[in-house]
DNA sequence: TTATTTTAGTTGCTAAAGCAACTATTGCTA
DNA sequence: TAGCAATAGTTGCTTTAGCAACTAAAATAA
């Protein structure tokens, strides 16, 4: 591998890129008052699939610090979308589910991300998605 | 495109491996005392390219909003490696330079960045690379 | 020239990232 | 069983992201 090579901004392109699809899904939802954040919309996803999971094993699954999961959380319980549970088996563990009204929002708004995904990757084949998730996968991988 | 494919969270690889990828750069920092951030890092990596800039085009070159770009400068000022300077033909522009002391922090961190792109590298090929570059741009023009 | 619009930058606000320190349990071990 | 370690979660703190509103200066239009 060249210096060249090695000294290419990569990290730069994924930071912008990733930046520039967050922005866009932002701006859709507000531009369609869906009152809800990307992030936000990522937990509820994960919920909906998950059905009743932790807040440790929902930031297991979204790559995200538990620190954080627990304060968005805190935002979703606020606007009544999730419902926390503690166990009563072990006391220590909060069980989080999606409320009625947080399945409704699920329903309301996975149709637009479905749209804005298909706009992400328009012009691309799934070879070349096949390739992107397979790079990622070895970039991932390589950091210690 | 399949329906499968379009509902395939790439997005979400993407933000994964970033963070991973800045998760790792920040610890490499941190371990080696270098008192800085991922971002300060960008932002004094172009200071050292491009010599003499304006916040604005700073904010331009390293796709961040020049409200983030303008915070952190500010840190980067308090701890003297950039320096600002008003422009005396048009007395809206600041122009930001790196000090001596900024342009000695670029050289000491340089060698650390290198090694930890080609960690994050390893196994890959100058076309993967290509390959990346390729459907980044692609994703990232295909946003409205 | 005066009035309006555009541009450069800062400040206030909310959200998200992640470390450290903390409480409260549960599990392990001597 | 008592003591200690590990686990789940929250709170405090600093940093970054980005929108809105603001000041100040320059450019353009009337």
């Amino acid at each position: 591998m060249t210096d060249t090579f090695v000294s290419n901004p990569s990290f730069f392109k994924l930071d912008a890129t990733l930046k520039r699809i967050r922005n866009y899904w932002q701006k859709t939802f507000d531009a369609h008052k869906k009152d809800i954040t990307v992030d936000q919309w990522l937990l509820i996803e994960n919920l909906y699939k998950h059905k009743k999971i932790t807040h440790n094993e929902l930031a297991r699954v979204t790559s995200k610090d538990i620190t954080t999961v627990s304060r968005i959380i805190e935002l979703l319980v606020k606007k009544e979308l999730v419902i926390r549970e503690g166990s009563t088996h072990d006391r220590r563990k909060v069980f989080l589910q999606l409320t009625t009204k947080g399945s409704d929002k699920y329903k309301d708004v996975r149709p637009l991300v479905l749209e804005m995904r298909k706009t992400g990757w328009a012009g691309l084949t799934e070879n070349d998605y096949a390739e992107l998730t397979r790079i990622l996968d070895v970039i991932y991988n390589n950091i210690p």
